[in-house]
Parts: structure tokens; sequence; C-alpha cells
DNA sequence: ATGCCTGCAAAATATTTGCATGTAA
DNA sequence: TTACATGCAAATATTTTGCAGGCAT
């Protein structure tokens, strides 16, 4: 599966429309707000944000967006699949704007999500799931800190 | 690695005595209430506990504790290395009592935290440290939810 | 015009902390 | 006795929700 969202500005110079479009076929009114996260999200590369990070991007960038629209609007576009929930730190929830098939580092000593750069990963002896059970996703966090 | 805690029942008959020896040298004191709550956690088998769920265990057997106790027994006990932290929700913190190397079930539907059975399972491709960084621990998270 | 969205403030939830009191050594 | 532990309540942090007003269709 492919990010729905990927290469937007490279295809098309502008990429205001597509999103528009994105949003659109998501179920979700292109409002002004949501337009504006959106394009902080997949304006450039993948991303990881806590909704506390991306507000305070969206304050930065003149953008006025309420902490709690930041919040519905993660967990809408989540549900709507253009993000994935990365679970790392009980304090804090990521969202990540890659939605394939991939792992993750954490750094602790920053608090930071970074996507693992390879593809490589291959988990073998992987047991069945709990009878009557099926699995929904696998998640292979690295938690890394500085040599120090 | 071995769980410190391990067979204190079966060893010894009685584990009181296991127990305080074990916090001694853990550096904290056996106190009534951090006895009752090693009692719980590693009276018999391995466990999965919120700090939540402990605390209602406690007064169910007629064991007076406070929350915010169970909070910090549980946060000291990790640091001991008597508990390992799992993160699998962002909502709620996990402690598991089985500090060796292994992974867990996450059952979606029921917020429980199962650990996996076997301990077959082999991560191959896993890539280096981002530069300066070591790994401290790689956690596989599966997550389950019922046929529905 | 209608119904979905937003902002604000308040609620809900999880966890930590300050401080007076209690207890182990 | 002395330092550390506990309980309580209040503080903190994160996330969700109710409601009145606003905007997209």
């Amino acid at each position: 599966m492919t990010a729905l969202f990927s290469n937007q500005r490279s295809s098309h110079g502008s990429r205001g429309p597509c999103l528009t479009a994105v949003l659109r076929m998501a179920g979700l009114r292109p409002t002004r707000q949501r337009l504006a996260l959106a394009d902080m999200l997949y304006g450039g590369g993948h991303r990881h944000v806590s909704a506390e990070a991306l507000h305070a991007e969206a304050s930065t960038d003149g953008v006025t967006v309420s902490l709690a629209t930041v919040y519905n609007t993660l967990r809408q576009f989540k549900d709507a699949g253009l993000l994935r929930e990365v679970t790392v730190d009980a304090a804090r929830t990521y969202f990540d704007t890659n939605t394939s098939d991939h792992h993750h580092f954490f750094i602790e000593d920053e608090d930071r999500v970074v996507d693992i750069p390879t593809n490589d990963i291959v988990i073998e002896g992987l047991p069945e799931a709990p009878k009557g059970m099926k699995i929904t996703h696998v998640d292979v966090v690295v938690r890394v800190k500085s040599l120090s």
C-alpha cells in the first residue's frame, strides 16, 4: 500500500487541489484548518508528530487553529487511514504520515520517533494469534539512546 | 537473565523472607505496602498489570494502599529492574513482571497484554542504530483482535 | 438552508508531587 | 532518632467532549 499523500508537491507544483481531493475522498470537508494541517503534515516528506508539536508549529506558521481541533483532526485523519498511530511512549501519542508497513526507532533521550530506513526487517517465528483472534498489526520499536 | 522473583513460592514454601531480601537488594525498604504489592505481583506466575488494576486488586484483598503509592511503587520496582514497562497503549502504562527478553500480544478489544509464549521470534535485517546511539531494547507488539 | 466544523472551556483520565504523618532501621 | 515511606489532596499533562457560533455545500 502506498501513502495517499505521497509526492503531492512534486507531482503538481501546487498542492492545494490535491489535498482538497484527498480530504473529500476521506469524507472530510476541506476546511481551512484541515487543509493547513494536511499541508504541514504532507507538504514535504514524511513526518512524525504529536498533537502538541503540530499545534505549536501551526502557531509559528501563523495558522490559527485550536489544540482541540488539532487533536480531533489527527484522530479523523487516522480513522480515515491517512495517518498511523505509533505507540512508543505512554505519555504522548505520535502520528506517522507514512501509513505503509514499516517500523520505528524511538530516541529515548529526545522523545522522538524516526522511521527505520530499510524495509529489510523480517520477523521469524511469529506465533499464531490466540484462538479466535487475528493479527491486525505488528509493531517493532527499537529503543535507542546516545552512547553518553 | 532470569527474573529475580521467579519461583519464590515453590522454592521456600513461605515467600515473605524472599520478598524482603529482594526488596533490600534493590535498596528498597520492605514495608508492608511494598511487600503486599510484591506478593501480588510475584506470588504466582508472571503478570501484566496497570496501576489502577493493581490498586483495585489490593482493595479486594483487604490491603490498604493508596493509588499514589501503587504508582510510586511500580515505578520504583521498574527502576530497580524488577518490572519492565510495556508500552502498547498510549492511554495506560502496563508493567510486566517478566523482565527477560520476550514480546507481547496486545488484545485490542480488551486492552490486555499477553506474553508471546515462544522464544522463537527472530528479527532479521535490523538496522544499525543511528550514529552515536546504541540500542537499549527491541519491542515487538503483535496487535490482535477477535475475528468478530 | 443544512449539517458538518471549530473554538473555547470544562470534563475526563492518567500520573506525579508536596507535605504532614507514620514507620523501619 | 533519623531518614525514608505513605496517604491524601492538589497539581500536572494529555486527550476528549459539550455547546454556541461559523463555514462548506
